[in-house]
DNA sequence: CGAATGTCAGAAGCACTGACATTG
DNA sequence: CCAATGTCAGTGATTCTGACATTC
């Protein structure tokens, strides 16, 4: 098979990508309280949702600890609130406090307003092909990790 | 303006293939003692280039300290060197090591064959085209990142 | 003197591994 | 007993701001 030496590399795109995002997303989220890497949560918790922590964790493709300490500065600012489970005595469910409910759908329009920003001079079909693509590639990766775990 | 509200929203694609790139590739490079975040001193230190803190600071688009510290790794794991300028009493230069050129093709070669393995099920003209649709998106990203500093 | 180059100190968020207690 | 849930401790890389010395 020969390689792809003559055609651009998207990948290292998309780090840069990715960092200036969180720079200025986590910015603009800030005024609410929120930042970029509690997105996953606050989606998955939106609407009263409540979840244990392992849950929440495989979710946003993370280690436990890793996520223990996100929800632990969660907590610490007021966006979550951990109750003990009835069903199960080693967990705690984890939900949004009222106030984080509260500020959520302003921070959500911010977010939609600066992805819109982010995609401008994009088409409809050129944006839904980005996407498709970028599955494909997300397909790729989430199997070469998998590769590694066996091995 | 109406808001895309049915379309998909590739930009949190991009922070995940950010992320599980990262993790994969830096497990490939350790063998090389090199690291994702290293690439773009590498590049720019390829072939003998000899350069200052500043000038890479700009090339990857972090602050200076930021990447004083990333050089403090590299020099510590005997990656780069810091050769006083003569020209500039201030600076100096920063260059690759002769064992971290000699180990640069090996892990040049590993990080196509991984690009090409994350970009496999996807045509040529596919991927010519995800990196122009993402090229925008930088550019995008790079004005919201200029207005930011204005404010 | 003002600007550039770099260092140092401090802080915060992110992510991991390994060890451990508790509970199902 | 084994598996799942969670915590604790430790480590490391990333990134920033603010203060400062040195030199151009």
């Amino acid at each position: 098979m020969p390689t792809r030496k003559q055609l651009p590399n998207p990948i290292p795109l998309i780090g840069l990508i990715s960092r200036g995002y969180t720079r200025i997303f986590d910015a603009r989220l800030r005024q609410f309280g929120f930042a970029v890497g509690q997105i996953p949560v606050l989606v998955a918790l939106k609407g009263g949702n409540a979840l244990p922590q392992a849950e929440l964790a495989r979710l946003a493709k993370v280690e436990q600890p890793t996520m223990a300490q996100l929800l632990n500065r969660m907590e610490r600012d007021g966006i979550v609130d951990r109750i003990p489970d009835p069903a199960d005595r080693r967990s705690r469910l984890i939900s949004l406090t009222a106030e984080a409910e509260k500020r959520m759908p302003k921070a959500r329009a911010i977010m939609f307003a600066g992805s819109d920003e982010a995609l401008s001079g994009l088409s409809d079909a050129e944006v839904v092909q980005l996407f498709d693509l970028l599955q494909k590639v997300n397909a790729n990766i989430e199997k070469m990790s998998e590769q590694a775990e066996d091995a």
